[in-house]
RNA sequence: GGUCGGUUAACCGAGUGGCUAGGUAGCGGUCUGCAAAACCGUUUACGGCGGUUCGAAUCCGCCACCGACCUCCA
């Protein structure tokens, strides 16, 4: 199997060939949601790109395995310094239901908005306290190495003793000593050995909801330690490919090659890849800046910053449209700029069936159908693979316009193009709008009897007759009654 | 203050040391009874100041601005 795919890992910060380390297969893992709200825009642009990137290895004929996580153990919240509550216990609470049911509602609305947006489902997408167990076991590894210590009931991570041996920051950047004298003191750290030692499991206070027995005490598991748990459960010791957004690289994902490469003695994750994030009208999203919007509300348009809905294949096209790697600005006009180039390409791709063929063929599909695949292999470069595209829409409509002309093959080789690129690997779909269809049908009929009234009125009763008859070809009867007219379908 | 990333024309966004993606909007044209669509052409681009170079938006330095992260927690 072969590729030429080249990927930028965040670890040596350039570009790299990828090679597997197993010839046919791929493994991934990406961190996912933690359920505690209805799925934002900043959710969709990992699950976007990971999912572009599970599709065109997928293209490729490797057999991939992509591990998404649900982080379903609640977290505490940093309200204020110290008196933290678990952000699912803190809903929970709020809307008087069990933990489970807060994690369970918003798994199903993730799921329902991922769909909508034309992801592909994970090979496997394990939950952190179906793994319970699991994150024990590493943390004992931890404790019997020496690179965590018990402590009043909680276990934390020793970072100057892993410091030590390996080198921690690595993918950051950031160099331990500078991060110490970084660190402000604050209260209520006694347990912790440093300030930066981070938690691997925690000791529940008496009226914490989800809680787990363990060796140290009832409680639950750290945040970091899931994803190195269930990463080495389903895909290895060692794996291709970790992927997540720029905001976890540190500490998240910094912890987790802590642990991982404590754990272990090696380095598990050979390409770091991290999408960049989301901004609203040049703004971070927030919920304190009133810009923090919902998938949901996106799609229907009901929030004071929409002008209009946005449609998630629209989603989709607007962030292909950028690099993962960059931040992408969203507004209004942006996104209609993204609605409208969106629809032309699928206005293309339905003229594509009914081209005129020519005897000879004015264009190379080869060669655009390789420009195609070289933007993918450049780090996945969707909006360079999209302006081949437009090249192709450009193509289909000169064709129609009769300046370019295309042969049977040719059309047959350019159908097949679209079909890779845009339904494939982008992930595209069309949009069917049947919900307003049968409005539209209904506007229509009374439209059209409204003509034929016009029509009476002026006593052109063969026009009149005509629309009648022919409605009622197509089964619509109308009803002339004393108070006006009718019609019905059959 | 530290780490990382960014600053490209009206907007969104690619990009390479010299050959100036793409989408949207605007303008002009072709087509058309009119309109729309489409096609063709086009519009004050590369934050500022220096430097390297025959040549830099692309490399280096400084400055400005923007963003993420930088205590616990996720």
């Amino acid at each position: 199997m072969q590729n030429n795919l080249i990927i930028y890992n965040t670890l040596s910060k350039k570009k790299e060939r990828f090679k597997p380390i197993h010839p046919s297969f791929v493994g991934i893992y990406v961190c996912g949601p933690t359920v505690y709200s209805d799925a934002h825009l900043g959710h969709a642009r990992p699950a976007i790109t990971f999912d572009l990137l599970f599709r065109y290895l997928t293209h490729l004929k490797y057999k991939v395995r992509y591990v998404r996580n649900i982080t379903d153990v609640g977290h505490l919240e940093n309200e204020t310094l110290g008196e933290g509550e678990d952000r699912i216990e803190k809903k929970a609470r709020q809307e008087q239901i069990e933990p489970m049911e807060v994690v369970q509602k918003y798994v199903n609305t993730y799921h329902k908005n991922m769909d909508q947006l034309n992801t592909l489902s994970p090979s496997i997408e394990p939950r952190a306290t179906g793994h319970i167990i699991e994150q024990i076991e590493l943390i004992k590894i931890l404790i019997n190495s020496g690179y965590a210590y018990e402590s009043n009931g909680s276990v934390y991570f020793d970072i100057l003793k892993y410091n030590k041996k390996y080198q921690y920051g690595k993918l950051s950047g950031r160099v331990l000593d500078e991060l110490i004298s970084n660190i402000r003191d604050i209260e209520g750290q006694d347990e912790k050995r440093n300030s930066f030692d981070f938690a691997l499991w925690k000791k529940a206070s008496p009226e914490h909801l989800m809680r787990w027995p363990s060796p140290w005490s009832d409680g639950f598991p750290g945040w970091h330690v899931e994803c190195s748990a269930m990463s080495v459960k389903y895909l290895g010791e060692e794996f291709d490919i970790h992927g997540g957004g720029m905001d976890l690289m540190f500490p998240h994902h910094e912890c987790e090659i802590a642990q991982s490469t404590a754990a272990l003695g090696k380095e598990s994750v050979h390409y770091w890849m991290h999408n960049n994030m989301i901004t609203i009208n040049g703004q971070k999203m927030a919920r304190s800046l009133g810009n923090f919007i919902t998938l949901d509300q996106l799609f229907s348009g009901d929030h004071p910053a929409l002008e209009q809905a946005y449609s998630p294949m629209t989603i989709r096209f607007f962030m292909l449209q950028a690099h993962y790697r960059s931040t992408l600005d969203f507004s209004n006009e942006a996104l209609q700029a993204a609605e409208k180039g969106f629809q032309k390409l699928m206005k293309a791709v339905e003229s594509l069936n009914k081209l005129k063929l020519s005897e000879n063929s004015t264009i190379d599909v080869i060669k655009l159908k390789e420009k195609c695949y070289e933007a993918l292999d450049d780090d996945l470069n969707s909006p360079v693979l999209l302006s081949h595209l437009f090249e192709g829409v450009r193509i289909v409509n000169s064709v129609i316009d009769g300046t370019e002309k295309i042969d049977a093959p040719g059309q047959v080789s350019l159908k097949a193009l679209f079909n890779t690129f845009v339904f494939e690997i982008l992930g595209l779909k069309e949009e069917k709008s049947g919900k307003n269809d049968e409005k539209l049908t209904g506007d229509l009929i009374n439209m059209i009897v409204k003509l034929r009234q016009d029509a009476k009125n002026r006593k052109e009763f063969d026009v009149s007759d005509k629309i009648r008859l022919e409605l009622n070809k197509l089964g619509v009867t109308i009803k002339d009654r004393k108070d006006g007219v009718d019609w019905e379908r059959e």
